[in-house]
This record gives structure tokens, sequence and C-alpha cells, in this order.
RNA sequence: GUGGGCGUAGCUCAGUCGGUUAGAGCGCCAGGUUGUGGCCCUGGAGGUCGCGGGUUCGAAUCCCGUCGCUCACCCCA
């Protein structure tokens, strides 16, 4: 072997496209149910595009190089520049809310580990335009709804969610310095991995007293009944309780109430969601995000695409697929080719050739041996290439214009006319593999 | 970035107190006398034992380095 794929790089086997093809398909499905269009940028970008805007972690796992005319260009890493430049071109003639989907390889240099390369697929989709909490509910739901496609349910995961603008009112609220929200949000964040008292030392670096620490602490544990009767005093509290309060009535009326729940410990580490987030957790075994995403009004324009309110989220290829093996949500590979052709005796090829070559017109996928095998081994080739059906072509078929169709599965075989034959097969549209 | 485990055929692995041409199962290819696959039988191809260096009469086996995979941590999609 001259050299192995790069590391955190996959060489994807035909096998391993349909896992890959089971899971593009169901996310342009959902995608579509929802009213969500594709689109696609180029995979190579200005470097300028990502070091001005994105965030210092992202810049750090660049995959970076000059390019032959002396241009610093970067493998994308994330779609949202991307997709802010894309809507900004042509924001102002689009009808609102923009609703777009794609399904971007996205490039990171940064230490392989299960469930993250340096190169995944991932499901983007946004909303733009739209400030309503309606926007919001969709696009959760949507969420939630590509993992229920694949067979997960309520068991499976849960959609994790809370509000970037909520908490951070309610920490100002308790004295948390404004200029360190962000810090106290991301000390909050490590609750699942750090004791209290790791938390509470960090809080008080804060500036935070000890009466303070407390409240911060048990802001995690609160329901929004809970927030709301505390902190519900404070307007701009009360309005975002109000907006999260209707977020969840469209879940519930959606009846996706038990997919999703109020969790204030979730704050995720982008830095620039400015109101709901959200996650999709693994709830069995090791918990693992599959999921994340929110609302970022500010972004488009901080980007130097157009001031327009936008919310979406991000769900990458790898952990799904993980998680879909595990659960055995794989499908079977089904039958690969329609028909394949034993021919039994070399005068019969030309009537058989023909027979392939109509066969195919009609839209079938069809097989056939290369080197005149003997009937025994063209039908062991059939089995391989995974034939729905064999058909027989010697002489007595040929003297009748007649062909023996087997069927791979159950064995049964009938003679049947060729003109017959063709005839059963309608527009080549339907005779494909209904996936 | 830090630490642990592991690298032998396409795959899963055996073989290591150092000793002749490195093995198995599965898979692959070819046959089992030119009209029927899945089972079975026979034969075959395929490995510089991750790579480089060292110790030794002799290294898959011991030592060092390196690369890769993997787990944990860090960080974060």
């Amino acid at each position: 072997m001259t050299a192995s794929s790069l590391p955190g790089f996959r060489d994807s086997y035909p096998e391993d496209f349909v896992l890959r093809r089971h899971i593009f398909s169901g996310w342009r499905e959902v995608a579509r149910r929802y009213g969500f269009v594709e689109y696609d940028g180029p995979p190579l970008e200005a470097l300028e595009l990502y070091t001005a805007k994105s965030g210092a972690e992202i810049v750090g796992q660049l995959y970076s190089f000059v390019d032959r005319g002396d241009r610093e260009v970067a493998l994308r890493p994330e779609m949202t520049p991307t997709l802010a430049r894309m809507v900004g071109a042509r924001a102002q003639g689009l009808p609102k809310p923009i609703k777009w989907f794609s399904i971007p390889q996205l490039f990171r240099y940064e230490r392989p580990q299960r469930g993250r390369l340096r190169e995944h697929f991932q499901l983007n989709v946004d909303i733009v335009g739209e400030t309503d909490v309606m926007a919001d509910a969709e696009l959760v739901a949507a969420a939630v709804d590509v993992l229920r496609y694949f067979g997960l349910g309520a068991d499976d995961f849960v959609a994790r969610v809370s509000d970037r603008r909520l908490i951070t009112l309610i920490l100002e609220e308790i004295g948390v310095p404004s200029g360190q929200v962000l810090e106290a949000i991301s000390v909050l964040d490590r609750s699942e991995r750090q004791g209290d008292e790791w938390l509470a030392e960090r809080l008080s670096e804060l500036g935070l007293g000890e009466a303070g620490v407390r409240r911060v602490l048990a802001v995690r544990e609160h329901s929004l009944e809970d927030l709301s009767n505390e902190y519900g005093g404070s307007s701009g509290v009360s309005e975002a309780i109000q907006r999260l309060d209707a977020f969840f009535e469209l879940i519930d009326h959606q009846g996706l109430a038990e997919f999703v729940v109020f969790d204030p410990r979730l704050v995720r580490g982008l830095a620039y969601y400015t109101g709901l987030v959200f996650e999709l957790w693994e709830k069995s075994g090791r918990l693992r995000a599959i999921c994340g995403g929110g609302r970022y009004d500010d972004l488009l324009a901080a980007l130097g695409g157009p001031d327009l309110p936008a919310l979406g989220f991000g769900l990458g290829d790898v952990v799904l697929g993980e998680l879909l093996k595990e659960k055995g949500l794989v499908p079977r590979d089904s039958a690969r080719i329609d028909d394949f052709i034993v021919c039994v005796t070399p005068e019969q090829r030309p009537a058989a050739i023909a027979l392939v070559r109509r066969l195919r017109e009609k839209g079938r996928s069809v097989g056939l041996d290369y080197r005149g095998r003997s009937v025994g081994r063209q039908f062991r080739a059939a089995d391989q290439a995974g034939a729905a059906r064999a058909i027989v072509i010697g002489p007595d078929e040929q003297r009748d214009g007649t062909a023996s169709v087997r069927d791979m599965s159950t064995g049964d075989e009938r003679s049947i006319g060729v003109e017959e034959l063709l005839a059963e097969l309608t527009a080549p549209d339907s005779a494909g593999n209904g996936a």
C-alpha cells in the first residue's frame, strides 16, 4: 500500500455509501417537508472570510494555504459566512423568511477522535429574516424530526433549549459584571463535568459574593416558572420568559413536547447567539451532542452581510452515523441491480445483449457476464451482484422468443415472451428501486 | 496540546522465554465436463509482521525513535 488517507479523513467504500446516502436522503426529505430549499457554495474560500469575523477557536483550526495566485485561502470550517455572503447578495429580492439548507463538507484541523474528524458533512438549516418565535419553533421541530425520521425516539434523544438573552439578563440581575457574563455562562457550561466547588471558585473569581454564587448555581435547577417567580420583576426577563413560553406552546401544538425540555444549563460555546439556543443530545449511553443551533440576529451584519435576523442549526454526519449504527437503524443494502442476464451458450450473446439494451432503456439496472462462464457461475455472479432477477436466454428461449425469469430471492421461475417481459415494465421512472 | 493502550493477509485474529520456507477462519480468484445462485469439495493468489534504526550468529518476537489508530483529558462542533 503506497499511502493511506490523511488523518481525520475517510475513504468511503461502496458499503459506507449505503449509510451516507441514507443520512443525506433523510436530511433532504425532512428539509423538504419544512419547505427549506437547498443551496451550496465553494468548499474553498478566501482566508479572510473566516479570519475577519469567526471566533479565534475556528481560526486556529483552519486548513489554510497560499494558492498559486498568491491568494490566502482556506477550506471552509463552517457554512455561515458563505450563507451570509450568498444571502447578502440577493437579500433584497428574496421573499422573507428565507429558508435555506445545505449539506456542506466542512474541514477543521484538530485532533481526530471518536465522532470528530478533520472532515465531515453537516446538515445546515437556516431561517433568515424572521423574528417571530414561530421560526424558532419550526427550526427546533425540524431538527427533532430529522432524528425521528431515522427511527430515533424520545428514549434516544432530547432537545435541550434555553435562551441566551434570558440567562444573560438573569446573571446581570444577580450581579455578574456585564463584561463577565459570557465568562460566567461558560463556567455554568462545565456543570456536567465539574463539581460545585470548582464552579463556585470560578464564579467568585468573577467578582461575585457568596450569595451571588449560590444564586447563580441555583439557576441551573430552576424551571421556567421558578425563574419567572424569582426574576420576573425585570421587564427584560419577563419578556424573554414569555417568548420561551410561547415557544414551548408551539412545540406542544406540534405534539413534540416529549422531545423538548427547558434547560438553563445549556449555553453553547459560540459567542454570537442572541436568543434561543438548543442542542440535541443522545440520551442512552454516554451523552453526546448530536446537533446544535440557535438564534444569531446580529451575525449576518457582523459578517458583512445584510442586517437581518437569523437562526439555524448544524447536524453532523459522523456522530449521527455512529448512533444509527449502534441502534441498528442502518438499512440493509437491498438488491443492487434489477436484472442479471444469463447467457447459456455463446450463440445467445447477440440476443442477450439486445435484451440488456432494451431493459436498460426501460430504466432497469442490468448486469451480465462478460466472458462466457458456465451457467452456474453466472448465477453466482448474479447473486453476488445483488440481482433481484436472473433472466436466462438459452437455445430454447432464443428459438421461441422467450426468456426464463427467475426471482432470485424466492427461486420462482417462469417463462415469458420477451416482448411481454418488456411490456410489463412501465416508464423508466417507475422502474428504479423505490427507496 | 498531555497521558495510557494498540499496529501480523482485504477483514477478524493466532503466533512473542528470539531459532528453519509466518498461520487460521471469513472474503477473493479458478475448477468440480458448457441450462440454474445461496451449501459442499479441491486448488490458487495475497503479507518488506506500520516505518526507520539498534542489540544478536539469528528479530514479527528484545531496545530506541517515528508515523498511524484508539481511549481519557484539554478544547469544542
